[in-house]
DNA sequence: CGATGCGTTGAAGAAAATCAAGTGAGGTGG
DNA sequence: CCACCTCACTTGATTTTCTTCAACGCATCG
């Protein structure tokens, strides 16, 4: 996202405690549990989940590799959301006490930090806008496309096709709708020609023409340089991802 | 929200430009502009809103006195949201460059602005759980009851009633409903007593049934004294919200 | 005093939900 | 190794919620 300086990076690696395994249907945190980290997610699939009244529950992110976990609950003493394993994976905590160093010692993370926020919170307001207002059709465009970009930043694309481990009952509850409607919806997109799958690898078979159907602007990020504080420690090179994507290997070491 | 140092307050005080008045209906910035500052809400109501490419108008976020605008796009070159004035008002313009000051002079202010940014989110979660999971109904009951805590919060309630400049169609945008929708279902709450309404007043007539239909818990920011940096410049009073609520009169000045 | 904006209400229509039933793949235990 | 079970997907029929279209009342304001 930006540069930054050897002892920046050296502090974002450092955030992370051991990495820990996390089994598909895991709760990771529940809502309403004491709010004592956040995690890194270093492989794997997560669902951020908010549980209503009446028993529905609106999935309100799809985490992927290199996302931050749980951090909108860290100006609460409970949490607002429910993160939930979507497929086998491997993350790492962050006690809350760490973050603290970066507003200390590393000034320009933590302004990086904020922007991170800042960009989850953009997209959480294409959300409300694409649930809001738009139809089945067009929201499952946008959640595809969407998928398929943030996918290929880490690496997980092959092409115009990738590994889509949610059930449809999973992107009804992320998208607003039922499962049977998603089925639908699916069905009909796939009977145009525009996606296809073949189990759960699905193939964006025309995606000028998704894009089209999106209702919403793919976003880029983008930080002036003179604004952000200075690095600490000297120049380095440019890191991919707001957080290092998809350290598995060295992670699980 | 939490305890701040003297020169914390101060460093608060000083990053606004001279307060601007804007009229109702007018807009301060347009999605697509280019990004080039924040704002501070001093008094009235204003909107951030995206336009959809059908011609639909999702409003992201009400924001009353005490607010921070457009921070959201501080991560992107061109701006995600309109902000609009609801009613007329006063603001002050933040130029990103003062952000910066935060993160290497005032750590803790800095802190602080990550963790409003962050029950920000929580808020937005909220509303896409809202929109996408729960009826009209529960729906207008949870707008109106948040409005009510968010106000009551800068002393712009009087009991249970208070100043609600919205049209019912921007009601609408903001709730993902038709304003004929919104028109039934206020009507339906009136009728049945749990709220009521004379010219732009609106009084909460039964808080504790509306709290129960919404289907959304309140939510208090919480902060844990030992986690965030020190405050810098000695002990100061505590400040009511994250930003300093209602000073409309001294900005006028 | 006639626009114009906002609220209100009725009637008809559409999108999505609900209810119901059946298929098939994969995993497990007898 | 096969029977069975569960989970996910699929499809049809029906119902509900909300939208769309239309018309009208009322207040405000230039």
């Amino acid at each position: 996202m930006a540069s930054l300086g050897a002892r920046d990076i050296a502090t974002i690696r450092g955030l992370g405690e051991t990495a820990v395994a996390v089994r598909r249907h895991e709760t990771i945190r529940r809502e309403g549990q004491l709010v004592d980290g956040v995690w890194l997610m270093l492989h794997g699939w997560v669902a951020s989940s908010m549980l209503l009244p009446a028993g529905q529950r609106q999935i309100v992110k799809v985490h992927i590799a290199g996302d931050m976990l749980g951090t909108p609950s860290m100006a609460l003493e409970r949490a607002a959301d429910t993160l939930t394993a979507l497929t086998d994976g491997w993350i790492a905590r962050v006690p809350l006490a760490r973050l603290r160093a970066l507003f200390d010692d590393a000034p320009r993370v933590a302004a990086l930090l904020l922007m991170a926020v800042q960009l989850e919170r953009v997209a959480l307001m294409d959300a409300v806008a694409a649930i809001g207002k738009t139809s089945a059709r067009e929201r499952l465009a946008n959640f595809l496309v969407d998928l398929h970009q943030r996918l290929s930043q880490v690496g997980l694309t092959q092409g115009a096709s990738f590994d889509m481990p949610l059930t449809q009952e999973q992107i009804g509850d992320a998208l607003g709708l039922t499962a049977v409607h998603v089925n639908r919806t699916i069905r009909a997109l796939e009977r145009e020609g525009l996606i296809a799958r073949r189990g759960q690898t699905i193939t964006l078979g025309d995606l000028p023409m998704l894009e089209r159907l999106s209702p919403l602007p793919r976003r880029t990020p983008w930080f002036d340089p003179d604004w952000l504080p200075a690095g600490i420690g000297g120049p380095a090179s440019d890191d991919g991802a707001a957080v290092e994507p998809a350290p598995t290997r060295a992670a699980r070491a």
